[in-house]
DNA sequence: GCGTCCACTGTAACCGTTTACAGCGCCGCC
DNA sequence: GGCGGCGCTGTAAACGGTTACAGTGGACGC
């Protein structure tokens, strides 16, 4: 039924062999017979079985992704990313997400094997970290959100960029200011969770354990968690949410408890993922180029499966440039909107590598 | 270096067929050996090969999505519900998006031969269809956004939708409503122009050229549409974008031109992706279960696969019963927000099938 | 005339699995 | 004691390609 490279020797009165050379271009063979051969294909509808090819030539130009549990438009964004470059590089993805557990996740990262010439990994909890013991050997991997002992990794300027908003809320007037803490087990969230404290800290400001509530990165999450905060002994003036999705949540729990935002209390998230500029009020948050992260780490990968056609991401006996550095920090930026009062520049433009990203269908 | 079944046979001092036989759990072995095979694969820290193992069994547990060049939230949405089924059913996506020209996407789905076990395709353009020819002969496919020939497919119930949405307008009241049209080439767009101008040849009300205005499915073009709208001899009072990407585009510029929304301009949109209900006012969308689709068209991947496993999925000898047609069209509902004035029921909530979407990361 | 080289083609090994088939030892039954 | 059956194991043939190697025949130089 379905058709070989065999049945189109037949078909050709030629060997295998020759058949194989003149769809891949590979070895000399006569134009008479190259035209028969590309005649006889065409007219069976041959198409070459890609599992075959890739066994012996143990390329199967793609790549694989395992993501954990968690949905939202943090990874659309990064698949997005992944995706655009993968093409880009004429790669495929082999998408593995929603993995709930580490043990399911080391099943997927298992069922890769033979299957992707490199692996994009992002890990979940702090306590998956054995599961890199489990990686496929031969396929290079990066890391997404996590460096972990020698793995190229990708990651996120967590501390920093919560730094930055609680400064910028502090430079606001703020001393009162709130924080929805992200999921337990979660390694960004314990850093923005630092970088809240480290804010607060550098300026002298105290802070209080009622006002460090715990979320769980989802709106349902930070709409819950704004009742504690209101109702904490001393109110914050302002809130900073550890992701996006958390502040869209306590959006509306202020709408609803008729606190009125920016006035009565500034609100600021994290992630600037594209719905952040459409809520009411539009929310500010700490920029991170997420779709970049995802083809960041396809580049990364393309330097380590092809060597020789970038030699510029390659160490040199001597200097290690930033693009080799095994773990490349991602920087995020500001983004002042009206959620947080002050001098709200509108809507600041999210950067040019962005753009694009508001084409729709249907 | 990587080590494959020999190495454990031979570690094991058994032939690989023993190891196979171990390691799937077909076939009996003796309890001492299979224990001596098992311990050996663990400290090699054997692997299988996926490729090679589908090569023999051609199972390769994988599904193959292949989508056009169009970004946006639509998309997320439908890869989010297509990864979730395929999960739940211990299956992987190949994802093969964003092929800008047929031929492309004709190359992507070649290249999927002897890859997946199914394929999910979403063909871009009117003129797309001869690709199907090129299909991988073996594979089943499910067609979506698209019913073509006899392909099992999955539509949006675009004309019925549009038709709706028009029909609540002019509830309210509206004679004169524009339209923002979708992308001149694609399907979906021309069937919610068609239901655009039925609900107003029902209704007897006239309908205009300089009313319907070409867009191209993104913000940007819904941006645009609505100066040549507001330029109009005789300007609407309600605006029908074919997307909400476009719609959200329109209120932007409506906001810019000073024309308060509903109050001098009604706008609703199409598809109803999350976003909706965030922008300022919330937008009256015809609600499309995206996600569900992309988790409908896994199912009868599946039931395609595994016709033993879902019996009540198949056609019986007599009755043919909805479940089995080969083109199932979905039905839309209207979800009414602020963003075209009336009875608008503040923000209708969305099917519980969809829950749970908003929760996110990090 | 003969050796060399080159363009072209075929044979067969190999990639890493699964699995049909056969072989072996042992038990129990006639 | 022969024999069928059973439990366990190994051998080898696939699966569908790529590719090293070994021809073949003709052109060409000496």
């Amino acid at each position: 039924m379905t058709v070989t490279i065999r049945d189109v020797a037949r078909d050709a009165k030629v060997s295998v062999a020759t058949v194989s050379r003149v769809l891949n271009a590979s070895g000399p063979v006569h134009p008479t017979t190259s035209a028969r051969v590309r005649e006889a294909a065409e007219r069976l509808r041959y198409v070459p079985h890609g599992g075959a090819r890739s066994l012996v030539t143990s390329e199967t130009y793609t790549l694989g992704v395992v993501l954990p549990d968690i949905y939202g438009e943090f990874f659309s964004e990064v698949i997005r990313g992944l995706d655009a470059a993968a093409r880009g590089h004429g790669y495929h993805l082999l998408l593995s997400s929603a993995h709930a557990s580490p043990a399911e996740m080391k099943a997927a990262l298992r069922s890769m094997r033979g299957r992707v010439d490199g692996l994009v990994v992002m890990l979940p909890d702090l306590d998956a970290l054995e599961l890199l013991a489990h990686l496929p050997d031969g396929a290079p991997v990066v890391l997404l959100n996590r460096a972990v002992g020698q793995f190229p990794a990708l990651t996120i300027d967590n501390h920093g960029g919560a730094r930055a908003m609680v400064r910028h809320l502090l430079a606001l007037g703020h001393r009162r200011i709130g924080t929805i803490v992200g999921a337990e087990s979660n390694a960004d969230a314990g850093e923005r969770l630092r970088g809240y404290r480290a804010a607060l800290a550098e300026a002298a400001v105290p802070r209080r354990a009622e006002w460090e509530v715990r979320g769980d990165f989802t709106e349902a999450g930070g709409h819950a968690a704004v009742g504690a905060l209101l109702a904490a002994a001393e109110r914050p003036t302002a809130i900073f949410a550890a992701n996006d999705a958390m502040a869209i949540g306590a959006l509306s729990a202020l709408r609803e408890a008729g606190v009125r935002v920016p006035h009565e209390m500034a609100v600021a998230g994290f992630d600037d993922i594209p719905m952040a500029r459409y809520v009411d009020p539009p929310l500010s948050s700490v920029h991170v180029p997420i779709a970049r992260l995802g083809t960041r780490a396809v580049e990364r990968l393309m330097a380590m499966l092809h060597p020789e056609l970038h030699p510029e991401l390659q160490s040199g006996p001597g200097v290690a440039s930033p693009m080799v550095s095994r773990h490349e920090k991602c920087a995020t930026t500001l983004v002042i909107r009206r959620s947080c009062g002050g001098r709200a520049s509108g809507d600041a433009v999210p950067p040019a590598s962005e753009a694009g990203r508001d084409a729709t269908f249907p």
